[in-house]
DNA sequence: TATTGTTATACTCTATAACTATA
DNA sequence: TATAGTTATAGAGTATAACAATA
């Protein structure tokens, strides 16, 4: 009988906690963004290193990993990502020649700009349930729950 | 210099993206959530999982993945793990033989509710600046997004 | 000593494809 | 033919430890 289709399952304590739908909330716009991006082969978190690094022209790679969360470990595959496919630049500092100087090339500008059309739209589709009013008061909550010293993206 | 601690760094188009702050927000309720049930040896997905099957004695695996986004794929680790910590007990429906019925263990009634002990602490840290109203608000907004047809937990 | 970037490695979660056994 | 469970495998994100170069 295919006409079963959700069958509506009571998920038991899950339903009060706010950890869970945060979750299924966060992985639905991380579905929803790689569908959108699928075609510019740019995930979320490199966008959000692209992000950063256009509003830092020159930032260090570890002052990009610690606004984003990211370690350091992982940041070095991330960005020779980004440098192979010649989104982001990197250049030695002459202050201090333990930094990797960052910046975005033009290529890595009109990335940057073309995906942010993507993902407008992409949020607007994710956020349409909600009004205007919602959609602020949302952004403040998450905001004063990660406004801490939390790694990781 | 130490004293540059968290050099607040602008984070460009990121800081105008719900999805952001989502992504932020419910990586570190996931961070916090690991140490907070650290002890207990179970994680975010495997609590759902019970958390499920302890609300529907006898629910088959795979009726358990849909309602938690979970792929059938996916499933079959995951129900191994909590079946030979004897969380978990399967059986062979006598209705349709392509069945397998899930249900706790006593072990596994136990288990959860510790868990649902330290999982509310955990909540009521991660959620302390938000007061009543507001949490309620983030609840209705959350449930507002994720209320279609995603897959994945 | 402390920090930056790096290498190596491991674990969790998620994804797809193909197989079997049942229906 | 369709579905449940399974197996195998891969990709993405994140975690730790240890090293070299530099401060």
């Amino acid at each position: 009988m295919p006409s079963e289709t959700a069958a509506k399952v009571d998920i038991g304590a899950l339903a009060s906690l706010a950890g869970y739908h945060l979750r299924r909330a966060s992985t639905a716009f991380a579905v929803d963004f790689a569908r959108a991006l699928h075609g510019t082969q740019i995930r979320q978190v490199p966008f959000a290193i692209l992000s950063v690094v256009a509003a830092n022209p020159g930032i260090s790679q570890g002052a990009v990993g610690r606004a984003l969360g990211i370690q350091r470990a992982n940041m070095v595959t991330l960005v020779i990502e980004l440098v192979d496919r010649d989104l982001v630049a990197r250049s030695a500092s002459n202050d201090d020649r333990r930094l990797v100087a960052l910046a975005l090339t033009a290529a890595g500008t009109a990335t940057l700009a073309a995906c942010l059309a993507l993902i407008r739209a992409h949020e607007e589709a994710m956020l349409g349930p909600l009004s205007p009013l919602e959609r602020r008061q949302l952004s403040a909550l998450l905001g004063k729950i990660a406004e801490r010293d939390f790694h990781t993206v």
